[in-house]
This record gives structure tokens, sequence and C-alpha cells, in this order.
RNA sequence: GCCCAGGUGGUGGAAUCGGUAGACACGAGGGACUUAAAAUCCCUUGCCUUAAACAGGCGUGCGGGUUCAAGUCCCGCCCUGGGCACCA
């Protein structure tokens, strides 16, 4: 009885191979549609239970397009360059180019096993010359613009291992292979300015309000705010001896509370001001605080400090406050000082009690003296009586007005570190002269490729440094040639080296959208007239953890490329959605140190990919986290068996007793995929089989129906079906059915009957029955009839197709 | 600490314009078929009282409240998961 699902797969996975029957077409009249899957790392475990949750949800909404007319485009790639295989490099001494490769084999494999509508004549590789060169162009195309830049940063150093370390790298403070201490060391690094797009430009709406515009789940939209972190307030400038000092705050209404003054280790006019007596103790303090990780600072709950010697002048009254070095004072955010208000401010508050320094109250009826809203300012002069609010108002004119001040907007975000010193990412494509100064490398000169000479082993230095084909005497004089021929290059300078970090690979990450739409084009990255036509993308599916990096970086590329001509839109993806994370039965994470991970090969192989879809749709809300259940797998593919009966039945002709049913079922269904409820969809589709399975022929439009309801779910089967029935074709491009509203309404409806709120009865009823029938009949039921007579009715409830209700006295 | 989700049977979950809580599955128990097992089919399955009920009561994290009626709305808590974390 059950059907070979080993052969229905494998003969419909050819099929859609030989007929090309899901390439997207540049140039249909049909509208367009694009859902786009964030393409995965293929890493060396291979795919796991969790990626066929985000591919089907895409796969059966663009099935569903397809079926309504839209000309889809669904591509699949790999973002495949990562520290993973570099570092399986170092362990194993093979090559990255070949385990990611053979990965990559893999991840296809068992992704064309699944049967998703993917079109693989637009399939990219982010780690192969003909996908970087763009990503080369990029940072071309950002460097013209005045979007990149190089500055002297703080990285993650092993003094163990020799070498930088990405963050992730980073455990607990930690080198995460040798365990030993990582410690921050300057160098000199590529960064992207997207602090550029904060806000509005003309014509781009900014990363802040273009998230108004999109269709994200709130959440994700409140992370990206979060991470760009906003905040208006005042620049104040307090003097120390003679120097300006000044320092951001939100919060002018309490500078009458200021007692003392905070700098940052690292401050650079801290030298200026230390007084002789207070050297050795403020440089016993700075040194050790210079060496700890922004990890190590920010875990770090107790506050320390020492003071300076030094008196600040507040503005504001002319009085001189004591200046003390803190850690808790960042370098990186506002000016590396800070007006210390210990009245109201709680950090502050606990450095001063630890440090016995003046508490000042000056905005009294708050309950909490740290919150930013309500009471009144006291102690502070003009600003008596007024709200926080209005404290702020007129400090801050007050301020501009004396020229003491002015207001600013700080953010959290920092623009975009990209260099890193590895070697299976994308060369930057640039070289230095004899002085190092730096030069774009010429167009026509990229691909930069990346060599095969290089030797894994951690130097200190980035592996390309070293190979000697990368820094060719040759290449480097050709390119020294055009330079110099371009005007760019002074004639007395020589080009000594290349650029040797490569680019973070969330750079490349963050324009493939773009290349799926024009995969082969060798003129640029995606021409423009198919950027418009296919961009922004209609459905975005992937994981949360991605919530702020990636499509933050994304939307700047996005931005950058509508600013200077290239796009017509300012944000790329126009609705987003992310999947749950599947968990281990035992409802821990899935992983390979745990010894529960589950192989979709081996799902596929017992059940079918049919039953992995569907199981993984219902196993319950497309966007939160449930645990596996292999037994549970089983019931679907039980269920699956049962579908199968049912069109192996007779077809028959004439009366439908199901009429109902079917079109609740179309509505229900129609309505749950574009909702993202899978799983209840499924259920309906359930519900309808097992009526059919009760009888004993069926009619063949029927089963065409249910046909193209269950084919965006388990589309082997259906395409199976659909032959089955007759059609020479593919299932994929018939019409999706239709529901007749008239008919999901069933001629009689239950009435529940209250007596006092509580059930007492039920009635069956037709559905044009008039209230007084509804109730007339209700007040006949035995039951009701027993209640009713223990009072007298005061009130009759009357819910057309519910309920009807009574309420004694 | 802050922000965002979410707490419903043995399990995954369904139902949120307030209107019969537990759809649909999994698991479990019983039965049919079979030499037997698997598969398949049929029945039962929230908890308590009861021999049983088409008898009554209790039930959506906890405590209050609004309402004829609360998983759903309001107030106050507890717990779990995720994200951010000295941002002045």
């Amino acid at each position: 009885m059950s059907y070979d699902h080993q052969a229905v797969e494998k003969k419909w996975q050819d099929f859609w191979k030989a007929n090309k029957t899901f390439q997207a077409s540049d140039d249909s009249s049909k509208e367009k549609y694009y859902a786009l899957d964030m393409f995965p790392y293929p890493s060396g475990a291979g795919l796991h239970v969790g990626h066929p949750l985000g591919y089907t949800a895409t796969d059966i909404i663009a099935r569903k397009k397809r079926h309504e007319g839209f000309e889809v485009l669904h591509p699949m790639g790999w973002d495949s360059f990562g520290l993973p295989a570099e570092n399986y490099a170092i362990k194993t001494n093979v090559h990255p180019e070949k385990s990611t490769l053979n990965n990559i084999q893999t991840f296809k494999r068992q992704l064309k096993s699944l049967g998703f509508s993917f079109d693989w004549s637009r399939e990219v590789a982010s780690c192969l010359p003909d996908y970087y060169r763009w990503t080369q162009w990029f940072f071309r195309f950002l460097y013209e613009k005045d979007l990149a830049y190089r500055k002297k940063a703080p990285v993650n150093w092993c003094e163990d291992c020799h070498t930088v370390l990405a963050n992730e790298q980073v455990v607990d403070g930690a080198c995460e292979r040798c365990k030993h201490e990582v410690i921050q060391k300057n160098l000199t690094q590529w960064f992207f300015r997207v602090t550029d797009f904060i806000e509005d430009q003309e014509g781009v709406s900014g990363l802040l309000s273009g998230l108004d515009t999109i269709d994200w789940p709130e959440s994700t939209k409140v992370n990206q705010r979060n991470w760009i972190g906003r905040s208006e307030g005042v620049e104040v400038n307090f003097e120390i001896n003679n120097d300006q000092f000044s320092v951001f705050t939100t919060r002018p209404d309490t500078l009458f509370g200021v007692t003392f003054f905070v700098v940052s280790p690292e401050h650079p006019l801290l030298d200026k001001i230390v007084t002789d007596e207070q050297k050795t103790e403020v440089a016993a303090y700075v040194g050790p605080a210079g060496k700890k990780t922004a990890l190590e600072r920010s875990e770090q709950k107790e506050k320390t400090g020492v003071f300076t010697g030094a008196y600040a002048m507040n503005p504001i009254n002319g009085e001189e406050v004591p200046v003390w070095v803190a850690d808790y004072v960042l370098m990186t955010y506002g000016t590396g000082a800070v007006m210390a208000v210990p009245g109201h401010d709680e950090r502050d508050h606990l450095f001063a009690q630890k440090y016995d320094l003046e508490i000042r109250p000056v905005i009294e009826g708050l309950e909490d003296i740290f919150q930013k809203t309500g009471g009144t300012i006291i102690n502070s002069d003009f600003l008596n009586g007024l709200s926080i609010e209005e404290g702020i108002q007129k400090a801050c004119d007050w301020l501009e007005e004396k020229d003491k001040g002015i207001r600013r907007t700080e953010y959290k975000l920092r623009d975009w570190l990209v260099s890193r010193q590895r070697y299976w990412g994308a060369p930057i494509p640039m070289v230095y002269d004899d002085q190092g100064n730096e030069y774009l490398i010429p167009d026509d000169e990229l691909p930069v490729s990346l060599p095969h000479d290089v030797d894994f082993v951690p130097t200190g230095e980035s592996p390309l440094t070293h190979s000697e084909s990368f820094h060719a005497k040759e290449d480097l004089q050709r390119i020294e040639e055009k330079l110099k021929a371009s005007g760019s290059l002074a004639a007395e300078r020589k080009i000594v080296r290349r650029e040797s970090d490569t680019m973070d690979t969330f750079v490349c990450s963050s324009w493939y959208m773009w290349r799926f739409m024009d995969p082969k084009n060798e003129e640029t990255f995606c021409d423009k007239k198919l950027a418009n036509h296919w961009g922004p993308i209609d459905l975005y599916v992937g994981g949360a953890e991605h919530t702020v990096l990636h499509l933050l970086y994304a939307r700047f590329f996005c931005k950058a490329l509508c600013k200077h001509g290239f796009i017509d839109y300012d944000e790329p993806f126009a609705a987003l959605r992310h999947q749950g994370m599947i968990q281990a039965e035992d409802g821990r994470k899935m992983s390979k140190s745990l010894g529960n991970v589950v192989n979709p090969d081996e799902v596929v192989q017992e059940f079918g990919a049919d039953t992995l879809r569907c199981y993984e749709m219902f196993m319950g809300p497309f966007h939160q986290q449930k645990p596996w259940s292999t037994t549970s797998v089983g019931g679907l593919r039980k269920w699956l068996d049962r579908v199968a009966k049912v069109f192996n039945k007779p077809q028959s002709s004439g009366d439908f007793k199901h009429q109902v049913l079917l079109h609740k079922t179309i509505k229900q269904v129609s309505e749950q995929i574009d909702q993202m409820k899978f799983n209840t969809a499924i259920s309906q589709m359930m519900i309808l089989t097992n009526a059919l399975l009760e009888e004993d022929s069926v009619p063949k439009e029927v089963l065409e129906t249910f046909n193209l309801l269950l084919s965006p779910f388990a589309p082997h089967l259906a395409e199976e079906f659909w032959s089955k029935l007759g059609h020479a074709d593919s299932i994929a491009y018939e019409a999706w059915p239709e529901y007749d509203p008239a008919l999901t309404i069933d001629d009689t409806v239950t009435y529940a009957v209250q007596v006092n709120g509580k059930l007492r009865g039920d009635i069956e009823m037709s559905k044009d029955a008039s209230k007084e029938e509804v109730l007339a009949a209700a007040k006949e039921i035995d039951k009701v009839r027993k209640y009713l007579a223990e009072g007298e009715i005061k009130k009759e409830i009357f819910v057309p197709g519910k309920i009807v209700g009574f309420v004694l006295k």
C-alpha cells in the first residue's frame, strides 16, 4: 500500500532537471516574484534538519506563486568563504578550496534530494573568482565614493598563536584554540562608512527610517534600532586648566548635580591634566586597564578608578569638580569623558559610593532616582521647578546661547571594520607604494585571485603576506604602469606590495541577492534593468541570528547602490521572516558534541523528501523553536500514504458529499500559506483526507483540486498523482484553485446553549434561523429547561452562528 | 540590568474582533486481521468523583479584577527561551 518514495522522488527530480521546470525567465510578461533564502555556509557537517525548515517554507510559497501565475525567481548559492575552512586547513592541511568545494557538492546533493524548486542555473559561490571579482568591484565602488577608508583600530590578538582573531574566536576573553589571553592591538584596518547612511539623504531613506517602510518582524526592527542606538543630547564644554573637555549628555537637566568628572583611560589629554602627586597612581591604573579587552571591561561589574589631581569647571555654575579616570567610561562612545551625576545615574552612583564622592540630588518626586521621566527639578538655579523634559530644553538653549555647548545626536553604531588577517576570503583590491600610500587596483586587473602557495600556520601576519605569487614582481609592475598611465601614481613612486588582508565574509553576503538576478554578467555585478526588474526581494527567509549584522550590511549596500544610481530602490528586502530553531528530541540544542544531530539524508531515505517537508511544516508555528521528533515524522508519512489511497480510489461523477469541506479547505490552505501558517494548512488537508477516505469514489475534479493544494508541500507525490490523473505536463504551472465563498458555509450550525455562563447543551439549527427560533428551540432542551426552572430569565444572549445564553435573576 | 518573544493534556500544537478549550497529529491503552510480528483498520484517551453515564465538579504559569461569558481584556507577580549589555 505504501508508495515507493525513492522511485517517485527520483523520477520527478530527473524530470524537473531535464525540463528546466524551475528556470526563471528574465523577460516574462508575468508579474515577478523573488523568494530568497539566506544562502548557507557549506559546513563540513552537511545539511542540518534546520536548513530545510526555511527552504521548504520559501519553496511552498514560490510554488504557490507559480500556480498563481507569477514568474518566480527562487535561487540558491553558497556563502563559501570563512573561518571554519581555514581552521580545518590548519589542522589537517587540506586546502580550504578543496574542502569547501567538496562541502558544496554534499550540500547540493542534499538540497536536490529534497525537491526544492531552485533555479540551479543561477547558482553562485562567493569563494569563486567569477563571484569575488564583483565583491572586489564593490570595494572599489565604495572606495571611489569615499565610503571605504583606512585607519588604525584595535583588533583581538592572541600572543600565543601570533594571530588576529575574529570576535567569534574570542571566548570569555581567551583564544578559543589555545585558551591563551587575548589582548587588544592596534593595526591599520579598512572600514566601510555605514554610519553615513543612518539618517535620510536626498532620495535615499536612512537605516533608521527605512525600517518603517518594510514588512519585517517588529522585534528585528527593534534590534536594528537598538544596534544603531540613536541618542539625542548635547555636547557640553567643561574646562580643565585651560583645555576644553567636552562631554556628551542626554541629561543636561542634571548639570547642577554634577559632582565629579570622569575620563576614559585612553583619553588623549589624560597625561596633560594629571598632577605630579597623582602620576604614579594614575599610571598604575591606566596601564592594566588598557590591556583589558572590551569584553573584559564590559563584564566587570565593580567600578574602579583613580583621582587625577585635576579639577574641571562646570560651565553652568562655574563649580570646580574633581576629575577621575575610570574604565567604565568608553573612548569609543561620545567624547571619552563624562560629567558624573551620581544623584541620578546608576553607574556614577555606584562609583561615588565606592570612592565617597558627593551625591547631590537635583530632581525630587521620583520613585526611582534613575528614572528618566517625571519629577521636578530642584537645587538647580534657573531650572528649578521644571520637569525633566522642560529642563533638558532650557539647559540646551542656555548652553547654546552662551556658546558652552551644542545639541548633537550620538549613535552606538560604528563604521564596519572589514579587514580580516585571514586567507580564506576575498582579497582587498589595493596596492601600496614605497611610502605606504594606498591605490585602488585598476578594474581590468580584477579579480585579485587568491594564491595557492600559502602557509596556513599562523605567523602573526596575514597569510597572504608571504605568498610569492600573490606579490609577483611582474604583476606589481604592470599595475604600477597602469596607475602611472592613469595619472593616479606619481612617476617617482613604486608599487611595492599588495594589501594582504581579506574581506570579512559579511561583505560577500551583502550583495549576493543581486548576483542571482544576473549571475553570468561579465560587465557588471548585475545589470541595472534586471536589478530593478527582480528587486527588491519579495520574501526573504532566514534565522533570527542574523537580525543585526547581515541585514544591516545588506541594507547599507542597497542604499549605497541606490544613492549612486545602480538601482532604484533603497531597501533590499520588502518582506522578511525568520524560522524558529529546531531543537533535538531532548529539547537541547542540536550539536555534534551532544551527539543528538538528526541527518536529513536518513529521513529522506526512510520516509522520503515529501514526508520531511511536510513534517517540518507540521511541527508547529514556523517562527517558533520546536523539538524534533522522529516518531512524529512517521505520522506525516502515514498521512501521505492515506492521501495516496484517496488518489487510488475509483473516480466518480455526480454528487459529492463534501463540497463544503473542499471549499473550506481551499480557502484555509490558500490563506494559511500566505500567512506562513503551514501547520494548520496541513491539518486542514488531513481533515479533508480523512473525509475522502470514507468515500467509495471521488470525482476527478475534486482530486485535481486537492492535488494542487498538496503540490507545494509534497511536490513529488503531487506530480505523480497529476500524471496518474492523465496529465502529461508538470503540475507546477497549473492554476491555483479558487473557492466559492458561498460554499464555505455549512447549511446547519450547532449553537451552544449556556445558562448563567455555563454550558448546558447544544442544538443544531439552520444557518438562517432567526434569533427567536434559536432561543425558542434552546428553551426546549430538557437540561436547559431544568436549569431555567431555577429562576426567572433576566437576559437572553444571541451570537449568530455560535451561542445562545440565558442569564437568570 | 534592559529589550523582545512565550507559558494550553503524557508530547508537538489548535482556538486570540471575548462566545462549546484541547482541532490535527504523536504517544499510550484496547480490539480486528496474522501461526507470529510488522504494516493496516476500528475504538478509547485533559483531570477528579463514579461500576458507568448522553451525572456533577475542576481545568489554558500564579494571585486579583471586568463580564451573562476570559486561554483571549485590565492590574500585580513567577518562570522559560532569545537578543543587547558600563552607550553617559
